[in-house]
DNA sequence: ATCTTCGGACCCTCAATTTT
DNA sequence: AAATTGAGGGTCCGAAGATG
């Protein structure tokens, strides 16, 4: 579920105390607002569907596959896949819709449906972890930065230095190359 | 300090319903 | 038929607990 329109793009990471991406330049992450300014939120966004093991760990996931997430927990590409969706239920009566004013305000209507039981999808063991893992970031839905070490900056956040840039190819045999490495810095 | 877990806020899709 | 509504089904933020 795509808003298509702006990225949170703040990396989805496991660790939101020590997370560097949670508050570097790069990030667009502006939500939620600060108490005390004007309610300016920007809009979350998701994907259409998260691979399964971003799914079972209730985390950002992104569109390319392997997705940055699998790649930084080392994930094989075979298991960065997407999760299956349950179909629609159909025929489900609704009760009449309410009406809205001209402001679209609603106007009372006291017709109480039954509430099914809405609770969210449980949220798995979080895949197992490799020690030393590098930087990673996003770039583009289909490749990303990776950097090491973070530099903090003497502002908020860190910043953003990519050292190489990975572009994950996928082979005609249906392979997935771990990416193309190019030095920060050079055209290509 | 860093990693893991997970409650619940937030978001989008699309069938049901209403309006034109 | 087109427009609107709103619940279903989903993503993922962020706080808290666990671990090294």
């Amino acid at each position: 579920m795509p808003s298509s329109d702006e990225k949170s793009a703040d990396g989805g990471d496991d660790s939101p105390t020590s997370d560097p991406f949670q508050s570097s330049p790069a990030s667009l992450h502006i939500y939620p607002s600060l108490p005390t300014s004007p309610t300016v939120r920007l809009k979350r966004s998701q994907v259409k569907n998260a691979c399964t093991n971003c799914q079972k760990a209730c985390k950002k996931c992104d569109p390319a596959r392997p997705c940055l997430r699998c790649v930084k927990y080392r994930f094989t590409p075979e298991e960065c896949v997407d999760s299956q969706r349950k179909e629609r239920k159909k025929g489900v009566k609704r009760g009449p819709y309410k009406k809205r004013d001209a402001k679209g305000n609603n106007i009372a209507q006291n017709d109480s449906l039954p509430q099914p039981d809405t609770s969210p999808p449980p949220c798995g063991p979080a895949p197992a972890t490799f020690a030393g893992s590098m930087a990673v970031e996003y770039a583009t839905e289909t490749s990303f930065y990776g950097q090491f070490p973070l530099l903090p900056s003497d502002k908020s956040g860190y910043l953003y230095h990519p050292q190489f840039y990975l572009a994950p190819v996928l082979l005609s045999t249906g392979q997935w190359d771990e990416g193309f490495m190019y030095p920060h810095g050079s055209s290509h």
